[in-house]
RNA sequence: GGGAGCAUAGCUCAGCUGGGAGAGCACAUGCCUUACAAGCAUGGGGUCACAGGUUCGAGCCCUGUUGUUCCCACCA
């Protein structure tokens, strides 16, 4: 069993070794076993262009230790991961490959350029999934979806249908967001405000009639080719004489009217608004109310169209440029002023986005909205933090129809044909050959692909086989639990939980677990841009994928953004090393009978039950900790197990009796080490997947696999609270000679005998052993009473025993005297306030019981150290 | 304009239902003690932003203030 293992920690000889033997056992594939519950989490798909970054190593290591938890604790977990078409993103890749070869997606025609598309899918669509196998993702990959797939079309298709058919979807001319960089609309989501300086221009509009003119104020003068009025707010007494007549447009030499209408506020600028109908969403309703004419003036791709007179072909910045100077070159500009004001922008490409009047596609989204607004306010999904809920509410009760149709070719194709006969539109489950309504095969397909995340709000059932009625849906769904980034609530989230609610009848998932944003060490986001993206590949050829996931989740809180140190990398990564050799304790002292069986309690040491209930309660706390989805909490409790207990004591404490020749004291030693090692390499494992099977592996074991072996339970006939708390006084002792010696500088080869007077002396004579070890003790004595003389010893005084240690002239009587004296009276100090607390009647009889006896204990120990230190305090005087 | 978060050691952050102020890194001192120098031991360092309140007891709950970050919103 005893194996020569390197004394450094190598991930790189492991991780893919490890990978592969999990992938070949099948331990991923997830199946309805009898007996069992389903545990199940979909991955939110990256996008089949993507490339790992820092985020999607948060979110899957998350999503890969809950899973791994619920599998250790007999669940059919099924973690079901995927790939997003991602039609912008993909459709733009492509085209930039295209360019290269000097061609557009409009010279290839639409279904080569799909060809080309799906070539780069079948080329390039697997690389994420590899990196996403780096990080140890315990995926069902045979599961595996795309969201283009047939599946998911059929799914897509059935949706799309089955909402028309309810009225729920609609093609109307609305004012949507319309990008003329990716030549498409956008919903509302994907529209990212940002604050601009801009200005504000002071534009006389003359009056018709020659009596006068009025001064509008705007920031986009290039708009005002497209102007059909001038509004003013019909309670302004400025203004109210001249509703209703006409002034002409500057430039364009057109009369347009003036209308009253509350939009219009009388405090901003002058009081009078421009109003372009096709250009601005308020000013469309402002139309809509006044019959004024629409008049787009700008074209697809920003660029100003035939109704633009003389600014004909220019783009919107040109415009704007060139319509500014004619106007001060004509006298119309009254004044600039300094404005910044908040434009959209496209959060694909961050170009501006041009409000346009367009036919369009959208999902009527208020009575949708209702169940999913219901089931997160009764609770039936859960956001972790709780304080999410109140951003997707706040978001769902003021939604607004969803834009869904995009002007691109990769995505699903709208299910809707229009007649050229009688102008009906064909919605159908099936591609249509003629008009439902007169029969004409003279039908064209809507041209126009679905929004992305129309397909993405399917994923929790279309990729468990919805609509259809498969053994997978009826099993695993409704989800569990949802692991996503607080920046995708909108776009993504609430968009599931509604169409779940909608298409199932049952909410998605129970819980959503929000986690934040992983950014640079300055604190700013990683981006492309700004080149301070940290590859996860490069953390995990350097420090290994187990170091990166602890980076990532201990220490963190959920919902909360995180700063990424290489440095927290590399403690991680010693931390590993750390593990490491403590295994290698472990198994070079194994024989060949070694069990990972517990020896039965007599043979129990205090050190060793000490250890078990500690282990105890470690189990109960990090399960508890991981049920509440406090990841973070529940690994550094491991984390300090592993170092400070089973590291800094419990190994040094088995020393002696490893290396000694008592072979059933060597053996019960090294049971408990094997025992407490596995339990601990358990609640590890869903943290650091790879270096705790490897280890495990090493080690005597039951099963094949540690992902596949049970999650340690509490156990009641493990709670030792006397040995613990004996074992608490032995390494106080040993704590306090340390101190002692590193505080008069004695190097811990300067060994010397140690002399302990207690007034429990059978919990020194069981540790003396203990206490020579870890305290530099040649030999310990334990003593009846105070020693004769004590002129050349130090005293380390605990609430249970006096340690002297002869120092000879390295002592000085005055030091130690006054050392006494501090330490006397800090310890009476700290009485005075526990007594004080104490004879508080308010607080013995309000406080719970056990707070109270807490206290009563605490005050008894003090006690019992100002006695210890208060008779040192005399023999020192003595002297 | 509305909403939310954050403010705890030099730095980055944990701190569950109110009772011990913590971790990693950094710093100081001493150690190659036969698992580990990617380590061991010991130590210094905090008015838990500020002001009130509730409570026997507040980093934690309530109110207000300041600073800071983010989200949402159609103000030209």
């Amino acid at each position: 069993m005893a194996r020569e293992l390197p004394k450094v920690y190598e991930p790189q000889q492991v991780e893919n070794r490890i990978y592969e033997m999990w992938e070949k056992g099948g331990y991923f594939r997830a199946k309805k076993t009898e007996g069992r519950k389903p545990f199940t989490i979909v991955m939110p798909p990256p996008n089949v262009t993507g490339q790992l970054h820092m985020g999607h190593a948060m979110d899957a290591t998350l999503q890969d230790t809950l899973i791994r938890f619920k599998r250790m604790q007999g669940f059919d977990a099924l973690w079901l991961p995927g790939v997003d078409h991602a039609g912008i993103a993909t459709q733009i890749k492509v085209e930039e490959e295209l360019r290269k070869e000097g061609l557009t997606r409009y010279d290839l025609g639409r279904e080569k350029f799909l060809e080309r598309v799906w070539d780069w899918k079948h080329t390039y669509g697997n690389r994420i999934v590899e990196q996403q196998k780096k990080l140890g993702s315990s995926c069902d990959w045979d599961r595996a979806r795309f969201t283009m797939d047939e599946g998911c079309s059929n799914a897509v298709r059935e949706v799309f249908v089955s909402l028309y058919e309810k009225g729920l979807i609609y093609k109307g001319s609305r004012i949507i967001n319309w990008c003329p960089h990716c030549v498409t609309a956008l919903s509302d989501a994907e529209v990212e405000y940002v604050d601009k300086p801009g200005h504000l221009w002071h534009i006389r509009y003359p009056m018709a009639d020659g009596s006068g003119e009025v001064v509008i104020a705007t920031t986009r003068p290039e708009t005002m080719l497209g102007d059909t009025g001038v509004c003013v707010n019909p309670n302004d007494a400025r203004y109210q004489h001249i509703v209703g007549k006409k002034v002409i447009l500057p430039l364009v030499n057109k009369e347009i009217p003036i209308v009253a209408d509350d939009y219009a506020e009388m405090e901003f600028g002058t009081g009078c608004v421009k109003m372009t109908p096709a250009h601005d969403p308020n000013d469309f309703e402002v139309g809509l109310r006044h019959n004024l004419e629409v008049i787009r003036v700008l074209n697809d791709n920003g660029i100003v169209n035939e109704f633009g007179g003389k600014y004909e072909g220019m783009d919107r910045y040109e415009a704007r440029k060139a319509i500014v100077a004619d106007l001060e070159a004509q006298g119309y500009l009254v004044t600039v002023e300094d404005h910044a004001h908040n434009v959209g922008t496209c959060y694909r490409c961050h170009n501006d986005v041009e409000p346009i009047i367009s036919a369009q596609w959208f999902v009527k989204m208020k009575p949708l909205a209702e169940e999913a607004i219901r089931v997160v306010k009764e609770g039936q999904t859960k956001f972790v933090p709780e304080r999410f809920s109140k951003t997707y509410l706040n978001w769902m009760e003021n939604v607004r129809d969803w834009c869904i149709s995009r002007q691109l070719w990769w995505g699903h194709q709208i299910p809707a044909w229009t007649c050229a006969q009688c102008g009906h539109i064909t919605v159908s489950r099936q591609d249509a050959c003629k008009c439902e309504k007169c029969g004409s095969t003279n039908i064209e397909r809507d041209p126009d692909v679905l929004d992305t995340w129309f397909s993405s709000a399917l994923w929790p059932f279309e990729t468990l086989g919805w609509p259809e009625k498969t053994e997978d849906l009826e099993y695993f769904y409704p989800t569990d639990v949802l692991v996503t980034g607080y920046d995708i609530i909108f776009f993504w989230v609430a968009r599931m939980i509604f169409s779940g609610c909608e298409h199932t009848g049952k909410t998605p998932f129970h819980t959503v677990l929000i986690h934040g944003l992983v950014r640079d060490d300055k604190g700013r986001k990683m981006s492309k841009s700004l080149g301070n993206g940290i590859d996860p590949l490069e953390m995990i050829e350097k420090f290994g994928c187990d170091a990166l996931r602890m980076n990532m989740v201990m220490g963190n809180s959920p919902g909360n953004d995180m700063r990424f140190y290489v440095e927290r990398c590399e403690a991680m990564r010693n931390f590993a090393n750390k593990l490491w050799n403590a295994s290698r304790y472990v198994l070079m002292n194994l024989g060949e009978d070694a069990t990972n069986k517990l020896p039965v309690a007599e043979n129990l040491t205090i050190a060793d039950k000490w250890v078990l209930s500690k282990l105890n309660a470690l189990i109960a706390d990090v399960t508890e900790n991981l049920e509440k989805y406090e990841l973070g909490v529940a690994v550094q409790k491991v984390y300090d197990f592993l170092w400070d207990t089973y590291c800094d004591w419990y190994i040094e404490l088995t020393k002696a009796r490893l290396y000694s020749e008592d072979p059933a004291q060597k053996q019960t030693a090294l049971a408990v080490l094997v025992y407490v090692l596995d339990q601990t390499l358990r609640l590890l494992h869903p943290f650091m997947p790879f270096i705790t099977e490897e280890i495990w592996q090493s080690i005597p074991h039951d099963g094949e696999a540690l992902m596949a072996a049970p999650w340690p339970v509490f156990d009641q006939k493990l709670v030792f609270q006397t040995e613990e708390s004996q074992m608490e006084s032995v390494m106080n002792a040993i704590r306090a000679i340390r101190n002692r010696r590193a505080d008069m500088n004695v190097p811990p080869s300067k060994k010397a005998a140690l002399f302990v007077l207690s007034s429990k002396p059978q919990i020194f004579a069981e540790g003396e052993g203990f206490i020579q070890r870890l305290a530099y003790a040649d030999r310990v004595t334990l003593l009846d009473s105070e020693p004769e003389n004590i002129d050349g010893m130090i005293c380390c005084t605990t609430a249970d025993a006096k340690l002297y240690i002869p120092m000879g002239q390295l002592v000085d009587v005055a030091k130690e005297l006054d050392r006494v004296s501090k330490e006397l009276e800090k310890a009476r100090k700290n009485l005075a306030a526990l007594e004080g607390k104490l004879s508080n009647e308010n607080f013995v009889s309000r406080a719970p019981e056990a707070v109270v006896n807490a206290e009563r204990e605490k005050a008894a120990k003090a006690r019992d150290l100002i006695a210890q230190l208060e008779e040192s305090e005399a023999a020192l005087k003595r002297l």
